[in-house]
DNA sequence: ACGAAAGTATCGTACAGCGATACTTGGTCC
DNA sequence: GGACCAAGTATCGCTGTACGATACTTTCGT
């Protein structure tokens, strides 16, 4: 089992908005530049990497970075080989995740659906053409970097994503489809829109959406909606399971119920 | 059991760092301020209180929440209350884990703990006087909101804490005593210098150190501490349990040598 | 010992961001 | 239901902040 890496996929591209708006302060959207400049990273970055990376000068980088750093939102490398994301940011995703009431509402029933089920349980939250893990429950022989919370994934080839779509109409479904950047993420990833389209009849008549190895190979994941009190889908629960363990159909009767079941909970409030 | 709330003590208070440093962008010290405000929030923020709490003026926090919003960092209540942390925020989690060293290195073995106790287990990294939950690997029972990412405890009254102490130099843990804010966050918090550098004696002599409901009721915990290759302590991972089913002798007799294992296996690479 | 690359410091100028103020919207109280 | 209050949005001229070019220092690798 090998994971996706990066954030290659999925992250808005500087979501495209500026332009001369007299309320954007540019030098904050610098610093999220900079910061943003990490999702692509796999080592520490020196100055002439985040500069070049985020298309700004030198001595640009180089104001942004030592504020960052003076605040604790980027370090020095252990070793002193150039900069790394800073522990400040840990301090904001607890206030995202407590102050987030759909997490709040759905976590105690989370934690009671891994009690009854020994398989991975996840918590996703949409955002555009992905889902966000916001709380993951590992089951026993999870590696870790493929349970970390912040890990992103697309919505059209994804148990929790057409979960989501199930409740959508046929034109936000088509219109997710097409501004996807579909690839083959593994080669079990299905790209083909009318075979998506399927998927998502297939998850509306079932109440749950079913996914394999679409993202990570030997991976078995069903997934419910999360729905705001208007009906509209926030984000989704999901069960996920090892192929070596598991057919799909046994899977499905065994953890869908469940899945259904914590799903409805949630969204009666 | 109930969780002490806040970001109350513990975050370096704006880390006096500023003066007239003529690299420093105050533009992104504010955009941080603001997010900062969430801190000590509680429920969805307006304008008013968000300005009002960063020493702004309402134009200042129009702008630097307006960009926010623009960037996912800063997103409308689901009720248009107010103001919340954006999911974009989730994004830079995902770099700070992936990145950092002792994170990666740590997490393989904090899975293989986690299977042989069937107990809560953490890895907590240290920032300042305090400890920063940066991995919880949950036992069944559970409240979510004690568990989170990001959630940050005091040095001098926990096991994480003590175990880092351990391992440093009289006068630096004297120092880190005469810096905490030491409150009684429950009655059994130790506050009395001298009773705790007598903890974190018996943690130097144990190998491990204890800490009994001295953050949370009904917890017991121990830790050992992360070291560097130079010896420095840089967290410490923890095994949290209930009172409700052990006492604290067959607790550490259980547990203490698995933990001592762990962190060995950790800190030889 | 040398050269290259990374990080740090300096400085005059222009325009980005400042804050006061005024306008719009929506919710609440009697 | 109308009046009020608070929240959010918009505008504008001035000033001081942040800009980028450049030069200096330090740390590597060979």
């Amino acid at each position: 089992m090998r994971y996706i890496q990066k954030g290659e996929y999925g992250v808005p591209p500087s979501t495209s908005i500026d332009e001369n708006d007299p309320l954007f302060v540019q030098a904050i959207a610098r610093a999220m530049q900079v910061l943003s400049t990490f999702h692509d990273a796999s080592k520490p970055l020196t100055l002439n990497e985040i500069a070049a990376a985020g298309g700004m000068g030198k001595s640009a980088a180089q104001r942004v970075v030592h504020t960052l750093r003076q605040l604790g939102y980027v370090q020095r490398d252990a070793d002193d080989r150039g900069y790394v994301p800073g522990i400040r940011i840990l301090d904001h995703t607890r206030d995202y995740l407590r102050l987030n009431p759909l997490v709040a509402r759905a976590s105690p029933v989370l934690m009671e659906l891994r009690r009854s089920v020994r398989e991975r349980v996840d918590l996703s939250l949409r955002d555009g053409l992905r889902l966000i893990y916001a709380a993951r429950l590992q089951s026993k022989r999870e590696t870790f970097f493929a349970t970390l919370v912040g890990q992103s994934v697309p919505i059209y080839c994804t148990s929790g994503g057409r979960a989501m779509m199930a409740h959508m109409s046929d034109d936000e479904v088509d219109e997710i489809i097409e501004r996807s950047e579909r690839r083959e993420i593994t080669p079990k990833t299905i790209t083909d829109p009318q075979a998506i389209r399927a998927k998502v009849q297939e998850a509306r008549e079932n109440g749950y959406a079913l996914a394999l190895e679409e993202v990570l190979q030997g991976e078995i994941a069903i997934a419910t909606a999360l729905l705001s009190p208007e009906g509209r889908p926030l984000g989704a629960i999901h069960i996920a399971g090892s192929l070596s363990e598991w057919d799909a159909e046994s899977f499905c009767r065994r953890f869908a119920p469940l899945a259904g079941e914590a799903a409805g909970v949630i969204n009666r409030f």
